[in-house]
DNA sequence: CGGCCGATTATCT
DNA sequence: GATAATCGGCCGG
């Protein structure tokens, strides 16, 4: 067994979630289950930041649901949403400025057989950790990591860097799944991800 | 492939 | 009572 990677430091998470998005990519995930480690890569994030977004959850002020995000960075806000599915977000900017990055999807690097585990009717398919949905369902995510530490390396659940991804290799465009914002919001570029073409020449420099 | 649609429930109005 | 930062199955081309 590999040592464990130091974490990403608190101060990542420091700044607004438009800039920390895009530096999330070619990071880490360090999901750690009862029989075993599994480590994963980010390729696609975005952005949601402060209460003048109007695709943010923030967008109404502090609730029961979106505290994490008020709360200070480099923490997890886990929610849930269309009655089945648990999204993973880091908070980012200082203590009560709600913003955070959404993972919508990662490249399994280790341990991907007890992701597999998890999704035991879709094991077999290709994109299967290509959604925010589908990786939280691979990583055993749900309420429980909401509000959770992810700069402590000690935690079931923490990011470390991972590799470099050069600036070719990032395409960004707007947010998915937001028709409600009115715009600018709604077509604000605070989407990255790796281009899917350029990911397997990423991913060998792990 | 790509588009359409139903599932399913915590949280907010 | 309505809505949702989605997914996967089903259909047609």
């Amino acid at each position: 067994m590999p040592p464990r990677p130091a974490p990403l430091p608190r101060s990542f998470f420091e700044s607004p979630a438009w800039q920390t998005a895009p530096k999330l990519l070619g990071c880490q995930i360090v999901r750690t289950f009862k029989e075993g480690a599994a480590r994963v890569l980010i390729t696609e994030t975005e952005a949601y930041q402060g209460t003048e977004d109007l695709a943010c959850h923030a967008r109404s002020g502090l609730t029961k649901r979106n505290a994490a995000m008020f709360g200070p960075p480099g923490h997890a806000y886990v929610y849930f949403t269309y009655g089945m599915h648990w999204m993973l977000n880091i908070v980012c900017e200082a203590e009560s400025y709600p913003a955070a990055v959404l993972i919508r999807a990662v490249h399994p690097i280790a341990g991907a057989e007890l992701l597999e585990s998890r999704r035991p009717n879709l094991a077999y398919r290709s994109n299967w950790l290509n959604g925010p949905a589908k990786l939280t369902q691979a990583l055993g995510i749900d309420r429980e990591e909401n509000g959770a530490d992810v700069c402590d390396c000690q935690a079931a659940l923490y990011l470390a860097p991972g590799i470099s991804v050069p600036l070719k290799a990032i395409q960004n465009g707007p947010r998915v799944g937001i028709a409600y914002a009115p715009e600018p919001w709604k077509s604000m570029p605070w989407r990255w991800r790796i281009r899917p073409q350029e990911l397997s020449a990423a991913v060998a420099k792990v």
